[in-house]
DNA sequence: GTCATAAATTAACAATTGTTAATGAGATAA
DNA sequence: TTATCTCATTAACAATTGTTAATTTATGAC
């Protein structure tokens, strides 16, 4: 995700970009997108930390976790007109550049390698989002522990263990378990 | 998806398309893109029943069957020209209209609304995914087995169990007794 | 630093599903 | 018809995870 912002940035102009963002900072634990609502916006983080989630009775299942430079937003909502499946909410106090949806239309509009770009983030996220239900199916929670400390530590470092834990998909005692099984 | 092909030939010559297009029946369990390989084809339904499953150690992770006039492909390898984390596989004996990956290329650069379309499918597919899998991760085998036969009795009817269990995402021991449980 | 609150750990127990294996039922070919 | 093969069912047992609740640890406000 991370290099198609780049790209999104390096064929663009930054200055022209810049009249259409507006920034805004969140507290920790503020909710950007509500579950239900149709997404109006697209965030560029630029500090601190955001996490989407879907709301199953109650109980939170952490699909993705946003760090710095990364690109958030209910594409699917924001493309199809229709309500999100989740929510965007803040871990962390969160520095983020907004994009609304009409300003993105203009752009859209007036670019044509933008309406590629945009066509391309919806299928990277389609991608990841496969490539995240498969290993949830495929591979157990102990599994998807051990992946998550080999290529994602900086979630552990910042993200809660309870919000780890719906991100694996299981409950914070499982998790803890799992955590100090000697193996 | 049955919408979206409909509208795909509203739009559309069909004498142009047919020029396009050519027929091909295969025998039941015959395998038309093989999980790991580039997808080379988008395939019409005509008649017969398909399956596009994924291998987990030998163990078959079902996610998805398509009857007569929907339009199966891997479209994300297709779009992507990576190697497709799907095998696309007949159940019945299955009669399918092959449009190729250049022919495709073809169309889709004579006609702007074909280019949007093709996004469309895969904003689709991308959103339908996102319901099976939150179901899959939300409800428990017994509740998605009766939504199945809410939702999809046709899939009851022409679908060997053991195939219907690996997409419940469960054995066909556990699909016998979630069957035969009296609640 | 103290207190209050939130988060993580641990233990006991319940519930669900997987595994293995034996049996039964249905389809197909000789 | 019989033999064979595949699929579905059933049972016994194992393994994993969830649930609840008590306890410990960590965090943040004052």
């Amino acid at each position: 995700m991370k290099n198609i912002e780049k790209l999104a940035f390096k064929n663009f102009d930054v200055k022209e970009l810049n009249q259409y963002l507006t920034t805004k900072t969140v507290p920790a634990k503020t909710t950007l997108l509500y579950e239900g609502d149709i997404a109006q916006n697209i965030y560029f983080v630029q500090k601190g930390l955001l996490r989407l989630w879907n709301n199953n009775d109650g109980d939170d299942i952490t699909f993705q976790f946003f760090f710095e430079d990364q690109i958030v937003s209910s594409f699917e909502s924001m493309y199809t007109n229709q309500p999100s499946s989740f929510s965007i909410e803040s871990i962390e106090e969160t520095t983020v550049k907004v994009l609304t949806r009409e300003k993105m239309a203009k752009l859209l509009n007036n670019h044509e390698e933008l309406r590629q770009l945009f066509t391309q983030i919806i299928c990277q996220r389609f991608i990841d989002y496969t490539h995240y239900f498969l290993s949830r199916i495929k591979e157990n929670p102990q599994e998807r522990y051990h992946e998550l400390i080999e290529k994602q530590p900086q979630i552990l470092k910042r993200v809660p263990q309870y919000y780890i834990a719906s991100y694996l998909g299981i409950t914070p005692v499982s998790l803890s378990r799992i955590r100090n099984k000697k193996s």
